[in-house]
DNA sequence: CTGTGTGCAAAACCTTTGCACGAGC
DNA sequence: GCTCGTGCAAAGGTTTTGCACACAG
């Protein structure tokens, strides 16, 4: 499997981007953490690193990391953006506690399916999903 | 099939809330928008039958529909919450035009079946989803 | 009458942007 | 050196909230 780091710096070199040191550690740490995190909260995973690194940094980052492939956007409804390792190509969905806010992945080879199905019919080229189901977790009942 | 103004009359008397004039444009002219309407799209169509309605009413009358279940919030990616009838009980998911925007509603079966193979498989009670595929649309290529 | 709803403006919130300085290549 | 990157603060856009008055039940 290729690294993450190995991507982004082709990236960057095949745009005339540079590295830094700010974006190691941010994409270091975003891989750190869980995945499903907003910008806020990767934030604050840096600053016990390098409390220099300011908001829009990590943001712009973020950005950088999605147009590469590194990162997805997702979004759960709380009204900010969450990113999640993007480069994993397995298709998968989140079912989202909407009591607690505990969120779960799960894979289904039928999403694929789908996906190609619908988007064949309606004459568009596939370039991403989304797929959140809500509910209420056994421990919420 | 029972109707949006019942439903939501029913629910304001349940919890002891009120009918109001205001509430009554504001549904009226949710339901006749096309769907996937933001809030600032229905304030606009709104201002026209009554020009002093402002904002805080139609989010919170918004958010009060969606409890009750008339509408639902769906989000497209372009930073901000957008509404489309939510008692319609058809299973559906939406194809957005990265390049345009243009948003088509697609019906598959097979979401139903997913949601409920799913929700069992991890013990949640399903509540709503939200199936997304993002792509280039045929003029945009 | 009592408590809820409304409109306004201000606040809160997340995200982007302008700018001067700093750092990679 | 030239260009891109960074940090800060300020601006941008959307949504929420506090408050005094209005209105439904």
């Amino acid at each position: 499997m290729r690294k993450e780091n190995e991507i982004l710096n082709d990236y960057l070199r095949q745009k005339g981007l540079k590295q830094t040191s700010q974006r190691n550690v941010i994409l270091e740490t975003f891989l750190a953490s869980g995945g499903h995190i907003s910008a806020d909260e990767l934030q604050e995973m840096i600053r016990k690193k390098n409390p220099r690194i300011g908001f829009s940094t990590v943001y712009r980052s973020l950005r950088l990391f999605t147009e590469c492939g590194i990162a997805r956007e997702v979004n759960f409804g709380d009204g900010r953006a969450r990113f999640e390792r993007g480069f994993d190509k397995t298709q998968h969905g989140h079912l989202v506690c909407t009591s607690c806010g505990k969120t779960e992945e799960f894979t289904v080879a039928a999403i694929q399916k789908t996906i190609k199905h619908i988007s064949e019919k309606y004459d568009y080229k596939p370039d991403g999903h989304r797929f959140e189901v809500y509910g209420i977790c056994k421990k919420c009942r």
